[in-house]
DNA sequence: GTAATAAGTTCCAAAACAAAACGTAGGGGC
DNA sequence: GCCCCTACGTTTTGTTTTGGAACTTATTAC
């Protein structure tokens, strides 16, 4: 089965799984809601490639759960920002970070 | 990136993805909190392969997420249950359920 | 005119995935 | 006993997606 045919599941969670179902989609979440914006601040963060990270952050404006916004344009530079439909997200991504605190404790070394 | 060098990232959101972070795994999860127990409900439910259905339940069990139990001995029959560690997610699907439910309608015929 | 910045794009090999057949260990009908 | 059914997987074979690194474009700073 493929992404595209989650989209018209008769399950809402798989609706929503078929935006924001894997893993690189949801760091860039993450970021957004630390506050990030820009496409090399995803890339560092995430530590995603940036041919992945160009395809979600496509999808994610598609999608209506970004905004690619030109925030300078001599060099032309776009951004992306939440809008309310991606602000909605939020508490999923809270309860995420409190469920690794308490069930995934850091083994090694931090590396990112 | 792999998905082992996220379990020990600084981020507790990504740490929780290392596990949780792939729309399969998080569909299982809400097979689990719909009721379903067993691998052939999970399969049609889910519209999965096997093939990759049980490699995520393998690894839900060594995460401590679902536990694989003996249901029956002869024939020999295994299903999964949520452990607490694996309760604890149900929060974060039903926000995606009810996000599913406000911002993602169906637009084409459901199908399974 | 040379280097730096920032947002991507392109290329190729490696890994993951999809689909379907096969395996295994019994149970039940007859 | 023999044959088909159930249920939890495994194997196989191709296709798709991903990872990693280099390249592109437009503009500013020096």
């Amino acid at each position: 089965m493929k992404w595209s045919e989650l989209s018209d599941n008769w399950c809402p969670v798989a609706r929503t799984l078929s935006v924001v179902g894997d893993r690189w989609t949801l760091l860039i979440l993450r970021d957004c809601y630390l506050g990030k914006s820009k496409f090399e601040e995803f890339a560092e963060s995430s530590g995603m490639t940036r041919h992945i990270l160009a395809e979600r952050l496509k999808r994610l404006v598609e999608e209506g759960v970004l905004e690619r916004r030109l925030y300078s344009s001599a060099p032309k530079r776009y951004d992306y920002v939440l809008t309310e439909k991606g602000e909605e997200l939020r508490p999923a991504l809270r309860i995420m970070k409190d469920w690794g605190k308490k069930h995934m404790p850091v083994r090694r070394e931090a590396k990112a």
